[in-house]
DNA sequence: CTGAAAGCGCTTACAG
DNA sequence: CTGAAAGCGCTTACAG
């Protein structure tokens, strides 16, 4: 063994040829499984690959076919933690990259991870990293601006998760819609309360928007007390939902019977400052969140809410990507149902134990 | 524009330098900062590539540098659940990898994530993959034997997590020992519980020795009476850690003052079970846990457990990882702090609110 | 400062 | 069935 290769003593495809007395041409049939090799061709290459732990590299394999199997996920870090519980809520989106890594795994697939943090300046151009990196691209919620995504889109495909097809991207996300709609009934046709209040997430939310508009109307119709607009202005964060309370209940506000808010984390938020001041949840005011978290059964009173299918949310995403990728053109704009979980924030009983 | 390249429209260098009337020698230096370009040849460059929307394909660029500029990560994927909050314990593992991406990004690095299932026949093949795919790796725990890590270390480094150091890997894990010691201490001496029991983990776990290693010591030494061995066996999982509650109050057994957990999923399966025979925590019987997962301060009563900085443990590994992949040797074996997070289940007063 | 050219480790027509 | 060779898209000495 003359001239040391390289770096390491990376093995290549080469290595494996010459100890089993064959072309390189061969190794690679036998490994991509093509062509009828003779079984002895077969056998002597296996062996040496065994022999030598040989394990092809993935950027030249790569390069030459065309195809890396891999999909890049973007999403946001949270920096600091202002509520204990707000740390815990941002494990949705694992929960959501769980269902990405599942599916891609069926496929032959790995994902590759980057987050950015909330005051990152240059998105885009980490985005655009992991599109040279990646076959594909799933991002999260409010990523990029449809220019951005156009541009990144130009270069791989790109589905977006809760927010808005675009002539170049496709979307994932749930039916925010049917959700609304059976939280309002609950709220004010089972439980009749006149009066209804809606703490919104982040205003560019495409998600917000459509609960924002259910709730408005069917609370409407269904006869009840409206409140929402710039003083119930939250952002999904429990900080956000705090505050807004905090600031309410400071001008002499008096609250509605019932809130209805865009997250969880606004529920957490929200519950955290009432406690605080002593108003009781929910023989005070309801409160009700939109997730389904982890933590949502685990609040004093557990929460009632809306149930997202985080993790198939992300494994459609995958889906609809990998088609895509593949050349096979899908539902550019795929909707999941959600589900009503009524628990006691809402004003109901404690259900049955283990229930849902 | 005559022929169709490849597949997409995928943009080169080539095209780049065509646009920008240099050659790609001068291209990749201006990505890459190379060198002295003149002023005008750096800005026609760069227009180009903003024009072209240009992103270099990371493929080429890794096989050429020798550097892919991203280590995987491996770990095992629940399958059903049993508890509900089974499902919400496995996060724990979410946040290692947060703490592995938070640094990996710090150092221009990406994340590939790659989970098997726990009755996944050819780990070490995955594993083998994502080692082609990577600069480097790390393990969950027990993912692999000492021989199959001696095999995948011949392909790239490895990091395991809460293992042991080998030869060829290195390691990173929490200090059981201290948080075992402190957690005895303030049972059987604090509380002065006369005796108490450690329900294990895996077998086959580190960690899991560990802790056995020292509960069993320390609590003999401070004069409690230790119950453990086959009986005591659970598997780090709620369902574990409940069925041999079961198992005992089936057979008659009484139940020790205290019973020590592996981890807090196994607490969590524990204080199920003792809830169902009406046994009351921690009036009748101490329970307490190890690892702090989120959820811990939710249970009713809150969970007294060992907290273990898993994000740091993922922002080590890589930290360690990346120092081997740039060719400095680091500690073969790092060891960080764990603290002792007492609650209510031990049997200590509810403590100040909010507290941590 | 800049360009032509070799090389990174594979895969895959194309001949034999 | 199998080998020689070209090509994937970059980077980087090496000359000029």
């Amino acid at each position: 063994m003359p001239e040391p290769k390289k770096a390491k003593g990376a093995l290549t495809i080469y290595d494996v040829a010459t100890r089993a007395g064959v072309s390189i041409a061969s190794v690679s049939r036998v490994l991509n499984g093509q062509g009828t090799p003779r079984p002895e061709t077969r056998e002597r290459v296996l062996r040496a690959v065994r022999e030598l732990s040989f394990v092809r590299d993935g950027s030249a394999r790569a390069l030459s076919n065309g195809l890396k199997e891999v999909v890049g996920v973007v999403f946001r870090r949270g920096d600091e933690t202002l509520f204990e519980d707000e740390y815990e809520s941002f494990l949705y989106i694992d929960v959501i990259n769980r269902g990405i890594e599942g599916e891609s795994h069926r496929r032959g697939f790995d994902v590759l991870m980057s987050s950015v943090a909330f005051n990152d300046e240059n998105v885009l151009q980490r985005v655009a990293a992991m599109a040279g990196k990646t076959d594909g691209l799933i991002l999260h919620d409010r990523m990029l601006s449809a220019v951005g995504i156009a541009q990144v889109a130009s270069i791989v495909p790109v589905v977006t998760l809760a927010g808005t097809p675009t002539p170049e991207s496709m979307n994932v996300r749930c039916d925010n819609e049917s959700g609304m709609r059976a939280l309002v009934r609950h709220l004010v046709i089972d439980h009749r309360y006149k009066s209804v209040a809606y703490l919104s997430g982040r205003g560019d939310s495409p998600d917000n928007r459509a609960r924002a508009r259910i709730f408005e109307a069917d609370a409407a119709a269904a006869g009840a007390k409206i409140e929402m607009g710039p003083s119930w202005e939250g952002n999904y964060s429990a900080a956000g939902g705090a505050s807004v309370i905090a600031s309410l209940l400071d001008a002499g506000t008096a609250l509605p019977r019932a809130i209805v808010c865009a997250s969880d984390q606004t529920a957490i938020g929200v519950m955290h400052a009432l406690a605080q001041r002593g108003i009781r949840v929910p023989q005070d005011v309801a409160v009700t969140g939109f997730d389904d978290v982890p933590v949502a059964r685990h609040l004093r009173p557990p929460l009632t809410t809306v149930r997202q299918p985080m993790q198939e949310l992300g494994a459609k995403a995958f889906e609809v990507l990998h088609s895509r990728i593949s050349g096979v053109a899908g539902d550019p704009d795929v909707v999941l149902p959600v589900q009503l979980v009524v628990r006691e924030s809402c004003g109901c009983a404690q259900p049955a134990r283990d229930g849902e």
